[in-house]
DNA sequence: ATTTAATGTATACAACTGTACGCTGTAAAG
DNA sequence: CTTTACAGCGTACAGTTGTATACATTAAAT
């Protein structure tokens, strides 16, 4: 049996997409890419591009989305991991550290896009962020029970430090990654113990 | 009379720069400038770059390296005016937020090359930021007398929110700025208010 | 069985890139 | 005054880029 047209096109996109993502690396960023870069890498002739994406831009909103489900996957089975477990916050940090160490392309992606040239990338990136700070707001009021608004920008200092641990594992030596790890750790707990604390305070004046 | 040599050739050194300074923008990163294009705007050949630095990569260090400068000065001021003050912690992130607005560009350039294809960059960012980190944890450590391991992790918490802050500051509209900077503030002082609480837990336990 | 439509290719081109080479003018050194 | 050294320019070249056009193949529609 011959392959339907359909799968056919669907296979040459994967192969793209793949190509992409492998061209991702430290000293290689999406930006960086050209066109017959990535048509190269996957096989392909340069014009045989445009029979699956408009532009390098739309090819690059569509890593970004596959990698942002990627990353909600493993962050769903965090939170199986933490049902068993007393420290929400070690689970998160540790999931997400692994997540990096084993597709450190998404991650790259993620991480500069976010801060990249091209305002579509920053609101695709920006949105995949979005999620986790929400999901975490929700699990922060649900079990604290504090106003909606101090939940959110308590998750989202949360996020952004988890971020930026990521960024620098990127760069550091494998010995090293478990101190940062840990410090990351150290600093969520500030902000726990801090909202905590000052929430207590608000809530006294009121 | 005439110019000297080396007078004439500072000139034209500081046209590259701010040539480069200029070209950058929302939509424009520093590494996606090219050599001719810097040259085209400081209204020279494009050979004669090479007279002044060897590389776009150490023409880009040398402006990272004068972003550090103005920023540090800035910060300086913000020092003096936190004399006559009760808020550290606002008065720093209001004067690190009219920094961003006033010369975007330069935070343009730290923000994107700290993630960056080039480790040179990479280091040469991550260097300005210690500064800065180093700077608050003796401030910390002096005021509370905290370990200075502890000091050093929360400045550094401190120090990636307020310049999260900024990065968002870029994207969004002048009106939410404010708000922003509010954000900031709260976010910072769960950090102290946290990192205050957890410290005296430790004592008890010595 | 014939036509249609779409995936993929090869060729081509103009735009742009970094940089090598050689020249000019002139400040500085002798 | 003569010589040297060097900032800056113009030309040139090979390499890469995005993409337009035309064409081949073949699954799907008629």
């Amino acid at each position: 049996m011959t392959k339907s047209r359909a799968q056919q096109k669907e296979i040459t996109r994967r192969q793209i997409i793949d190509a992409a993502f492998r061209l991702l690396s430290l000293d290689r960023s999406y930006s960086s890419l050209s066109l017959r870069e990535v048509t190269r890498e996957a096989g392909i002739a340069p014009n045989s591009f445009y029979r699956h994406f408009e532009d390098m831009e739309e090819l690059g909103l569509t890593l970004v989305d596959e990698g942002g489900v990627a990353l909600r996957q493993l962050m769903r089975k965090a939170r199986q991991r933490i049902e068993d477990s007393s420290s929400v916050i070690r689970i998160s940090v540790e999931t997400f550290m692994e997540f990096i160490h084993n597709s450190p392309q998404v991650f790259h992606l993620l991480l500069r896009e976010r801060s990249g040239t091209s305002l579509a990338f920053r609101k695709a990136v920006s949105r995949e962020l979005q999620y986790f700070i929400v999901e975490l707001a929700d699990y922060i009021q649900h079990r604290q029970n504090y106003p909606t608004e101090d939940a959110r920008i308590q998750a989202e200092a949360m996020v952004i430090l988890v971020f930026n641990a990521g960024a620098e594992a990127l760069d550091c030596k494998p010995a090293e990654l478990k101190q940062l790890t840990e410090k990351a750790i150290i600093q969520l707990r500030y902000i726990a113990r801090g909202a905590d604390a000052l929430s207590q305070v608000k809530r006294k004046v009121h």
